[in-house]
RNA sequence: GGAGAGAUGGCCGAGUCGGCUGAAGGCGCUCGCCUGCUAAGCGAGUGUGUGGUGAAAGCUGCACCGAGGGUUCGAAUCCCUCUCUCUCCGCCA
């Protein structure tokens, strides 16, 4: 959410900003609204004042054992008066509200402007992607050969898109998550937790998954709860309306949850394998910080993602996102995007984000600095570190051998009982 | 699921028969004094949001005592609904 006073009075600046996003806002509802809200508000507060001043007035008199009867009666309507202007004012300042929570975060002036995916420059490459003198299989291919991943029967316990892991499959998932969660938390100086993987509403609203994008999630029936479609929402959501000292800050947290979506407007899209599921596994980063510190943080952020590819040798590269792709909430977003051999392209792995403090005032996270007045908001950031099951795939794609086997990396050997090799 | 108790400022905790309580008192914190260090002591200050005014310090309006409604000239205080917390009983991983 935008702090309303820079709609009012740096309108230009967010129509420039809402323009290179390729969002559309009626500016006019918004400035009719509020200048309704202004004009109700200023006839109400002064009515308020002349009914607070005249029940003083009534309480002195009654003290004073004299009658009151005629103040009373002339103050029934203007209470009256209140109570309608009252109903009018919540009334504009629930649309005003409905617009305000629509409105895209503003991009970061360093984000390039631009229309859509196919803008967004990329920042750096690591790794060179494998040269195989056969032709690489895709990795559901060598997971159901290799006995790991059972997408048919995924399918028949709950449907399409969903995982099913056996055996070394269901191992190496494991030693994916304890990997990146002792990384981070062993040498990024992230906290573990974890966190409930079912929310509220509030919190949803939050961090800017409601009111717009209701059918991405999976909703409880009968209930207002809704599945997490990534940890950053209960995580960022622990200092929801908190005020933090500022010793506090920067918090790092680091949470594995499985994550829920429901790819509304997907289909067709990656139907095959793991990249497009209705749940997923995912280690989160998400950060407080102070204003000041937050891109230094992102950069920090994105590292720390990165290194979990480094460490597995996988092939990757990075990307800013431009104007036009970049997420709602989001000032500012790098995608981590590793290299998948079957397909020959880069796909997403991670999106490192810097949401300034667009969800800490919308789930009022705010912070006190010593010996100063008032409270600022804070700023939170986020980044997947990384999205487990995508990092099985590309492991799978990138370390396989032409006997179908496939390589474990180093680093992750400890993690599964010094196995080194997948073999069919 | 049944029966009770509670929700007040950064924290603890008063709020009597509704009116002078934005809220006593304590802790914490800030500034000053004092003490040759530390501790203690003394004095003053110390909620949030939003608007007006002012160069600023400040002054000032309105709102906020879990949330939402109601009663009333007037509600932290009375009534209703909801949420959450706690205790006991039952059930259960």
């Amino acid at each position: 959410m935008l702090e309303i006073k820079l709609l009012r009075e740096n309108l230009e600046f967010v129509q420039t900003a809402m323009h290179n996003r390729g969002t559309t806002v009626d500016w006019e509802a918004f400035t009719g609204q509020d200048s309704r809200r202004k004009s109700i508000l200023a006839e109400l507060e002064a009515l308020r004042h002349q009914r607070n001043t005249v029940s003083d007035q009534v309480a002195q008199m009654k003290r004073n054992g004299e009658n009151a009867d005629a103040i009373i009666t002339r103050m029934r309507e203007v209470s009256a008066t209140i109570k309608g202007l009252e109903k009018e004012l919540g009334e504009c300042e629930a649309a005003i509200d409905e617009m305000i929570m629509a409105i895209p975060n503003i991009p970061h002036a360093s984000v390039p402007v631009g229309k859509d995916e196919n803008d967004n420059p990329e920042r750096k490459k690591v790794g060179a992607p494998p040269d195989f003198a056969f032709a690489p299989l895709p990795h559901w291919t060598l997971g159901e050969n290799l006995g790991i991943l059972d997408f048919a029967r995924a399918a028949k316990i709950a449907g399409a898109r969903f995982p099913l892991y056996l055996g070394r499959g269901a191992r190496l998932e494991r030693a994916l998550i304890n990997f990146m969660l002792d990384l981070h938390t062993g040498e990024h100086g992230y906290t573990e937790v974890l966190p409930p993987f079912i929310v509220n509403r509030k919190t949803m609203t939050g961090t800017g998954q409601l009111p717009k994008f209701a059918e991405d999630l999976f909703k409880l029936e009968g209930l207002d709860y809704f599945l997490i479609p990534t940890a950053e929402v209960p995580v960022t959501n622990i200092y929801q309306e908190e005020v933090l000292d500022e010793s506090q800050l920067p918090v790092y947290f680091t949470a594995y949850t499985p994550c829920f979506r429901s790819e509304a407007g997907s289909y067709g899209k990656d139907t095959r394998g793991l990249i497009r599921q209705h749940q997923f596994n995912k280690v989160e980063l998400v950060k407080f910080t102070r204003p000041e510190t937050s891109y230094d943080e992102l950069e920090k952020l994105l590292d720390n993602a990165e290194t979990v590819l480094r460490r597995l040798d996988l092939p990757y590269r990075v990307i800013t996102l431009c104007t036009g792709d970049i997420g709602f909430s989001s000032a500012k977003t790098y995608d981590i995007e590793v290299w998948m051999p079957s397909q020959g392209v880069y796909r997403e792995i991670s999106s490192c984000s810097n949401f300034e403090d667009f969800q800490a005032r919308r789930a009022g996270i705010r912070f006190k600095e010593k010996g100063k007045k008032g409270t600022r908001l804070v700023h939170t950031l986020n980044g997947s570190g990384l999205a487990v099951g995508r990092t099985l795939a590309a492991l799978l794609e990138n370390c396989q051998q032409e006997d179908g086997s496939v390589v474990i990396p180093n680093a992750l050997r400890p993690y599964l009982g010094g196995m080194e090799k997948l073999i069919p």
